[in-house]
DNA sequence: TTGAAAGCGCTACCAA
DNA sequence: TTGGTAGCGCTTTCAA
């Protein structure tokens, strides 16, 4: 069975009071003996304060959730250790709750979380939030930052990359090397990053005064299979495509892919562009071309920030975070002038 | 605010007793009217009970931790889905904790899972077993299964692969077409699963009447770029090496990456071989041939076992559960017979 | 079928 | 400096 205060207090003769003090670090209120004394037997009996216990009186825990969408997908681990270790320097651990791309799973996750009193949570919303999830985040008061994603909501941090200007500039970067029709893979209309990718790539050609052909777009899912299934379809719609630009990394090594099987050579043929830089982006041949996202340090800045939230060391100014990605150019593109 | 079981009561105007019962689900107790009339309020005023009150009194939680060594690596998330999915089958959710390779951490978490009462913890462990962390997991009478290890501590069950068989087979396929010279990057020497690979390979060499030259073994530790730099210590050795057998396939991509460098072709040159079958061995040209490990299954069958022992639904003849590696021949071995 | 009340292990307030 | 104790929100036992 397992020691508690009760316990400790009984053979130390002392009030349980007296051991909550001393457990909780309390400077005042106990003598150097008493303390010194009941350390000892506390060190001695293995006491460990019940967590739970503890969270029934305070409401409060030492507990994170992580809530994102997939960690299947090689931009998410490196997210999750960002938050991880700054969350470990702070003394709070982390739940990590895979929302697998499913809302329904995600309203659970976030009832799940608000019911065992987290201390806060790191959300990152991968669809446009519905009603329900508004709702929720809305009503329930525990402190809260997005990642990966931004919302308008009064007193809502995030943490995020300015993905409309990536792709404007990743985009421009194709233009300025002779590329004009441009395929576009993008990841599920619903959600957030993808809108804001679009955008970017609708107003870099308007700026450019090059028409919108929606025979170059096409609907992806951020996965590899994906990548190799929309490709094919791009290419059987037979346009002039002379690159194609793919929401991320993943789905570009799935084009990549199908370009192998047809037996059409990258860039010469055909030129890719990815996102997100992972891992996997710098082993495929060629070396794809895309852009970098910070995401471990966007885990902690996120984990900062929501600390500092629940901690209430968060200051006047301490907005929102915005990381800009940055072009990472390889050898997937082919230079056209 | 919050409204708990005693508003409902009050509103309701019966006892918390009753609602307690409603919310419970316990068939007999309640009538049929109360029932209803009960859950209509408990829907109205949209009552959520306190998962850490409820932990308090029944000292269980529907929370399984999951302890793991390092997310980043490929291998973990495909194996977090596995475990992630059969528990929301079964209405359990995850605590994924990274252990980050450090036996300190690892003690940790292992000590906050205990205090917050989880129903059971999925353990990875990754290093040989110390005695804190053995004195633990004895003491505490959480539920708990090995997963991808295997331990010989009676009544702790393990869900793992074979190790030691599928280095043995690899290597057994290599000599088959003519390789002798047989590198050798092992992982930490001090985690379970190197250690059984590396049992296998000293077995099948002198099996097959090989002499073991330890200018052809050096540790790695499952990441890139150290198989990048081993990879280089082994050349700088000059040996007559026709292939290396790298314990996980992160390394071989990174023992590729200095082929590549100093300009030594695979396979012609130089046959590599993985293990894991990562999505990234697929992609890496040449692909790898390397061993596949069923991760998601592992998954699912820890988190079915441990959730069985939880809820005392595990049979007698519910043993460990052994996986049997499967080798993936691809194209970076060459045939020198 | 229903309710009263004890108690889970702890914190925090008030009194000594 | 120390102790007594109420109370966190719930489950569970016993009695009505």
């Amino acid at each position: 069975m397992k020691v508690t205060i009760t316990d400790i207090a009984k053979i130390a003769n002392v009030s349980v009071a007296t051991v909550s003090r001393v457990i909780n670090n309390k400077s005042k209120g106990v003598s150097e003996q008493t303390r010194t004394r009941l350390l000892k037997l506390i060190e001695e009996y293995n006491f460990e304060p019940n967590a739970v216990a503890r969270g029934l009186v305070t409401k409060k825990s030492k507990i994170i959730g992580l809530l994102i969408q997939d960690i299947a997908n090689p931009f998410y681990p490196r997210l999750a250790k960002g938050v991880e270790e700054e969350a470990n320097l702070r003394g709070y651990n982390i739940i990590l709750c895979d929302g697998n791309n499913s809302e329904e799973k995600e309203v659970n996750y976030l009832d799940f979380l608000n019911k065992h009193y987290v201390a806060g949570i790191i959300y990152n919303n991968f669809n446009n939030i519905g009603d329900k999830i508004l709702n929720i985040i809305v009503n329930n008061s525990i402190p809260l930052v997005f990642i990966d994603s931004k919302i308008d909501i009064p007193g809502i941090r995030c943490v995020y990359v300015e993905n409309e200007k990536a792709i404007y500039e990743l985009v421009s970067y194709l233009i300025s090397i002779g590329h004009r029709k441009i395929g576009f893979i993008t990841g599920p209309m619903d959600s957030y990053s993808t809108n804001e990718r679009f955008k970017g790539y609708i107003k870099v050609l308007e700026d450019n005064q090059i028409p919108i052909d929606y025979d170059l777009i096409v609907e992806g899912d951020y996965t590899i299979p994906k990548g190799y299934e929309t490709m094919g379809i791009l290419l059987d719609r037979k346009t002039e495509m002379t690159v194609v630009v793919c929401c991320n990394d993943l789905m570009a090594i799935g084009a990549m892919e199908m370009l192998e099987e047809r037996n059409i050579k990258v860039p010469d043929e055909m030129s890719i562009v990815g996102f997100d830089n992972i891992d996997m982006s710098r082993i495929v041949r060629p070396k794809l071309t895309t852009v970098s996202q910070p995401s471990y340090e966007m885990g902690r800045a996120a984990a900062k920030m929501l600390i500092n939230i629940i901690e209430n060391k968060s200051k006047k100014n301490d907005a929102s975070v915005v990381f800009l990605p940055e072009l990472v150019i390889r050898d997937s593109v082919k230079k056209l002038n």
